[in-house]
DNA sequence: CCACCTTACTTTGTGCACAATCACGATGGA
DNA sequence: TCCATCGTGATTGTGCACAAAGTAAGGTGG
């Protein structure tokens, strides 16, 4: 036993743990977008030196978290509306060809997946927003590895993880989240039916509404003047 | 005038070139798959020390272009059949989005389109493949350029940037060749047209009939019995 | 003869220091 | 008052050195 916390190929490597900080406190808003990413001032605060934390910054550039501009640090990535568009049109077409591929794959987990709605629902009243995404987040990636080896998730990961789109499901009402529900039990049996248009199908519909409920988000919430 | 190679905005940095040459050894096939790449000896061979190296093998990561073992070091990534079916899958998607988007959007540079035509097809007697092949990225580039803001451009050339999808032009006969170029004069009067299914439809036609030869191309020569 | 352990050697991961560049403010002149 | 030029501080890019982990070879015991 290595004791790891919860990732189990933990390399343990300063590099990685910088980078899983960064990404979760970029991802929960903690580091607002716009705001500076100074290697000193991160360094010190993950009690390392610059070279892991140079490490971690690239990774997010590469993840689409920050952008670097040479000989100016890195600063948190920030997206407007046509942005948050393209990126629900991408996921759109991307999660649609997951859903599609994994239902006739044969390599989905129809367990695994019945299991993760079973939690979410049971986290329904009240609403434990925290852990329905995350549950939320790991029953969509399972599509995504039933439906591609090793591109289609990595391709995936990069349009789903974006900051907007995982606080999507704070923003559902109980009723919005029924639906939601209900879709992944839809998507479900169309995967376990072997019918790609059906799976694409459903998974189209469930990410339309997400669409709805991140713009009307962006929209009423006016940024910065 | 800062007396640059090709990039316009070449930072002048080692980074960028170390990753540069390595990305193209890659891809012109010097450093075959599976081969590793030590981090001593390819700074010596650059000229720099060990630490931009190491972030341009990192990048090479994000790229899909290299794999990384904690403390083992990296490699550069091995195709199989199956997962160039996959690459194909997605290069269908992505660049089926990109060239239905790109009808609508009214972002695409039709002239620079059409003279990329002229130009690739004034080398086709005898065929000058190296040309031909950066041509025919370009032209690509154009229509993701035109299909999308941001995230799309980069996530298509992460599956058409790989090493034996840019080799695919080499293999094709001139009477291959001929019908390639035709439906990129097909796929500029969609897009003119202003016809998403039909600029989709094309774009689908041709990389099919690419993912044909490349299929053939891995088929018949056994990489290693 | 084979399996296991020990021992060097190789390669990566991290810390640290210096140089180059950029941002910002002060100072001087028109 | 406004603009240009010149410091000064802050931040990134790179080189270098040491530590840790992995790999491979050789030796020893069964």
């Amino acid at each position: 036993m290595t004791g790891d916390d919860d990732v189990p190929n933990a390399g343990e490597q300063a590099a990685d743990r910088v980078h899983a900080t960064l990404r979760a406190e970029i991802l929960d808003g903690v580091r607002t977008a716009g705001s500076r990413l100074r290697e000193e001032e991160i360094a010190a605060a993950q009690g390392t030196s610059r070279t892991p934390v140079r490490e971690a910054i690239r990774r997010l550039a590469a993840d689409g978290l920050a952008e670097i501009a040479p000989r100016r640090g890195a600063v948190v990535v920030a997206w407007d509306a046509d942005d948050l568009d393209e990126l629900f049109d991408l996921r759109v077409v991307l999660e649609g060809h997951a859903a599609a591929r994994a239902a006739v794959s044969g390599r989905a987990d129809l367990d695994r997946l019945r299991a993760l709605c079973d939690r979410m629902e049971a986290l329904r009243t009240p609403p434990d927003y925290p852990a329905i995404t995350r549950l939320n987040l790991e029953f969509h990636r399972e599509v995504h590895r039933a439906g591609g080896r090793r591109v289609l998730p990595e391709l995936v990961a990069r349009v789903v993880e974006a900051p907007l789109v995982q606080s999507t499901i704070r923003r559902y009402t109980p009723d919005r989240l029924d639906r939601s529900f209900a879709q992944h039990r839809d998507l479900v049996a169309a995967i376990e039916a072997g019918d790609a248009d059906w799976a694409r199908a459903v998974m189209t519909a469930h990410l339309r509404a997400a669409r709805e409920v991140v713009r009307d988000a962006v929209t009423n919430a006016h940024p910065s003047p």
